[in-house]
DNA sequence: GGCGGAGGCGCC
DNA sequence: AGGGCGCCTCCGCC
């Protein structure tokens, strides 16, 4: 649980400053103690709150705002500096800045190493980071402006680092109220699908009968069907086939295919045995505190600017479990997605009219069959995904002639992105974050297949790392743009939530600074979790309507923010739900 | 024993 | 011969 996540830091200073309305630095180079910084906190964010709020500046809110939310503190703006380094190091926006040609130094470790460095003012194994001046977050504050002013497109980096930041103020306030998790509906869940509970180690009973049954059908009364080897070689016996070729792997993919009484059981097994380990009772035993899921989540964790999460798996909840997730008695969840929304992103990026139409006031899918360029919704789904990932074969490479055809633009964006990177260029989203240069290794590779003394097998070893990486940055710039897109999302949604809150507040006659009955969050609606392009507000049933409202007036405003007046829509599903798995 | 790769599979 | 992840288990290796 978040409140003993992170150490507290009573004898660490800390260095902030703020920026006001117009951005300019108004405290810089002060120094706190924890202690007098959280009454600074309360004092700033409590009397400017009808205004523009400050700009916390600090070196790194995951290992700072858990203990301001601990201490009862939230703040609405921060700069985050680590996040915004990596992004300012990498971007072509910003390739000719003092900071983006200077030698790696503590603010390119990671936040363990850099956490090393400060308390102990040495690094471990890295010698260049051990040879670095001690981190100067003034000074590295003023480096980051001057990338940004720099920049040849300075407000397109700025609203990156804005949302960048936001986001991991999101992602601490997430983990800290975490997910309503109802552990006896869990519970129920497992029993009705494994049996009794069982001790760590022992199999249930569902998952031995299916055992049982698999050993009976493939006459191998010894076999462990949690070992691929074992199960592999049983099946391969048992003169299982896959295209007239034995089996080479067990996948679920292949499996379906085979037509063996074995499979049916040892399908059922894979997915029980799945549930098990993944999300069993050892899962609820280690996640669920007092019926919550505290997720942490990790802001830029991913090179395309996704986030990633550490710990229960919280980017990866199976459809399967989502039961569990259930809200407060008077609460409920307002759950939005957003509908195709990388091939919408794709039709903004490219400024394809033709393609942004499709998606008007319906399915993308649809759209693309309504104007005949395919058959059927499934066929445009996979065409589309297949252009966005870069397939070459089967049914989505068969297609794409068609989807070329009718949008020219979209699709020779996602070319364009893809030979950039076959070139072992660097490719760019949206707001400004690039991808990341080949290795050392792939370059070496592509330069010896050039040589005199090449081989047909180093030609084919390159042009295969050339195409791979091709597909990464075809890919980087359209996952990347809806990063861009969910995180802006999200922070207009949390300042949305904000104003709502204190409007509510101010309802009851309480003033937005007074003490909250039900911890940090009060009677707010606040979010309690993201998936890439969907995101769970926990609300009292009497807000709903209004939350409803400011999730989709937000991805409203944030189609406008990062595309202008090009004339795509960003559409939501929303529902209104007790229980996360009856949405949808 | 611990470590890490491989196989497999969950999510988008 | 399809992009990005995290996590679990098995298994070979040190």
């Amino acid at each position: 649980m978040s409140r003993e996540a992170s150490p507290a830091a009573d004898t660490e200073d800390v260095l902030l400053s703020f920026l006001d309305n117009d951005g300019a630095v108004v405290e810089a180079k002060r120094r706190f103690t924890t202690a007098s910084f959280l009454a600074f906190v309360r004092t700033q964010e409590a009397t400017r709150r009808d205004q523009q709020a400050p700009r916390w500046v600090w070196d790194d809110t995951a290992s700072f705002y858990p203990n301001l939310l601990a201490a009862d503190v939230r703040v609405q703006r921060c700069y985050d500096l680590r996040l915004s380094h990596t992004i300012l190091r990498n971007s072509s926006l910003t390739r000719k800045s003092a900071l983006a040609v200077a030698e790696p130094g503590v603010w390119d470790a990671s936040p363990a190493a850099a956490r090393v460095i400060r308390e102990t003012g040495t690094a471990l194994f890295d010698l260049q980071v051990e040879l670095a001046p001690a981190p100067d977050p003034a000074a590295e504050f003023a480096c980051q402006l001057a990338a940004v002013a720099s920049s040849s497109e300075p407000r397109r980096i700025r609203l990156l680092l804005a949302a960048e930041s936001a986001g991991a103020l999101v992602a601490a306030e997430m983990r800290f109220a975490g997910l309503p998790w109802n552990t006896a509906a869990h519970e129920d869940l497992l029993a009705r699908e494994l049996g009794p509970r069982v001790p760590y180690g022992v199999r249930p009973d569902r998952l031995e009968q299916l055992a049982g049954t698999i050993r009976t059908l493939l006459g191998e009364a010894t076999l462990n069907p949690d070992s691929q080897q074992d199960l592999l070689k049983a099946l391969q016996n048992a003169g299982l086939q896959y295209g007239g070729l034995p089996l080479l792997s067990t996948q679920q993919w292949h499996l379906t295919e085979i037509d063996h009484p074995v499979i049916a059981p040892l399908l059922q097994y894979r997915k029980l045995s799945r549930l098990l380990s993944a999300n069993g009772w050892s899962w609820l035993d280690a996640w669920i505190v007092e019926g919550r899921f505290h997720a942490e989540y990790l802001p830029g964790g991913v090179v395309t600017g996704r986030w990633a999460a550490r710990g229960g798996g919280a980017l990866q909840l199976p459809k399967q479990v989502r039961g569990a997730v259930v809200a407060d008695p008077g609460w409920t969840f307002v759950v939005a997605d957003a509908a195709q929304l990388e091939p919408r992103i794709l039709a903004a990026l490219s400024s394809d009219l033709a393609m942004a139409r499709a998606g008007h006031g319906t399915d993308l899918y649809e759209g693309i069959v309504a104007s005949g360029v395919v058959e059927t919704r499934a066929h445009a789904k996979v065409a589309m995904l297949g252009a966005m990932y870069g397939a070459t074969t089967g049914e989505s490479g068969r297609l794409l002639p068609r989807l070329a055809r009718a949008y020219p633009r979209a699709l020779g964006l996602t070319e364009d992105a893809a030979r950039a990177g076959e070139r072992g260029d660097i490719v760019t989203t949206r707001l400004g974050r690039s991808s990341p240069r080949p290795s050392q290794a792939w370059m070496d590779a592509q330069a010896q297949a050039y040589a005199q003394s090449a081989s047909n097998a180093d030609e084919r070893r390159a042009r295969s790392q050339a195409r791979d990486w091709g597909r990464f940055t075809r890919n980087f710039v359209v996952q990347g743009s809806a990063a861009e897109w969910a995180l802006c999302w999200m922070a207009e949604i949390r300042k949305q939530l904000w104003l709502l809150e204190d409007e509510t507040l101010a309802g009851f006659g309480r003033s937005p600074a007074a003490g909250r009955g039900r911890g940090l969050f009060g009677d707010a609606p606040h979010l309690v979790f993201f998936l890439h392009d969907e995101v769970i507000v926990h609300t009292p049933i009497a807000l709903a309507g209004e939350v409803a409202a400011v999730v989709t007036g937000a991805a409203a405003a944030v189609g406008k923010l990062l595309f202008g007046t090009f004339p795509v829509d960003f559409p939501l599903t929303v529902a209104t739900v007790q229980n996360y798995a009856d949405a949808k």
